[in-house]
DNA sequence: TTTGAATATTCCTTTACAGGAATATTCCTT
DNA sequence: AAGGAATATTCCTGTAAAGGAATATTCAAA
């Protein structure tokens, strides 16, 4: 799993903007509006999320639009998949643990 | 979506611990020992994860037995939920950018 | 009740990063 | 070619957060 789709996700104003843009394409200047950020930073922050996959763009005559790349977005519902199965099949060994304690088990 | 799930996962340790944590729950030596970490280090990643709601921990004599707290991960589900039935709905609306651009459709 | 193991907390320093303001860039229009 | 709109970049500053080292806390065992 790439931690830099979390870092990216991990400030609110960006977090806005990915929910945002899943609803559709946006040039700069409407993001800004729509979230009421400041365009230099809009820019800035599409910039991490450009960084980190999570955003394209398609230059459109002056505009730059800016849209949800999908694979990121797969990538983080793979990882998710293996914790559900763990979790499924009893994640927390705490049971396990115990044996341990009681020298009934190795810890490696 | 609450960001703080974001912010906790996006420390590449806090990450570890959490993939660790996911075969199994351990104590806070182990953990260290298994990721290589200082034990003041990991305990304070791991304060952040238990604010975080993503994991919980369990006193067993001496050691602190941490563990994995399913909740915010369903909630991430929840949230790639939404973003599933948009993108296969044709999320990327950039055809309806380009009718706006040729003044066919008001900008909202 | 002292000792030691396991863990948490505090203090300090350094670094990363977000926001503001100003400026640069790009590209259309005239 | 000039002007203006949309966007990107740079510089600066403040703040949050991570790591190291030291210390405090908790609890079991003797």
């Amino acid at each position: 799993m790439n931690g830099q789709i979390f870092s990216a996700l991990a400030e609110p104003n960006r977090l806005d903007i990915i929910d945002l843009l899943l609803k559709g394409a946006l040039p700069v200047g409407d993001i800004a509006k729509k979230l009421d950020l400041n365009q230099p930073q809009t820019s800035k922050h599409l910039r991490v999320l450009c960084d980190a996959g999570l955003v394209e763009v398609q230059p459109i005559a002056n505009r730059r639009i800016y849209k949800i790349r999908p694979e990121p977005f797969h990538e983080l519902d793979r990882w998710l998949d293996s914790y559900r199965r763990l979790w499924e099949d009893r994640m927390d060994r705490l049971d396990d643990y115990l044996n341990v304690l009681q020298g009934k088990k190795p810890l490696n």
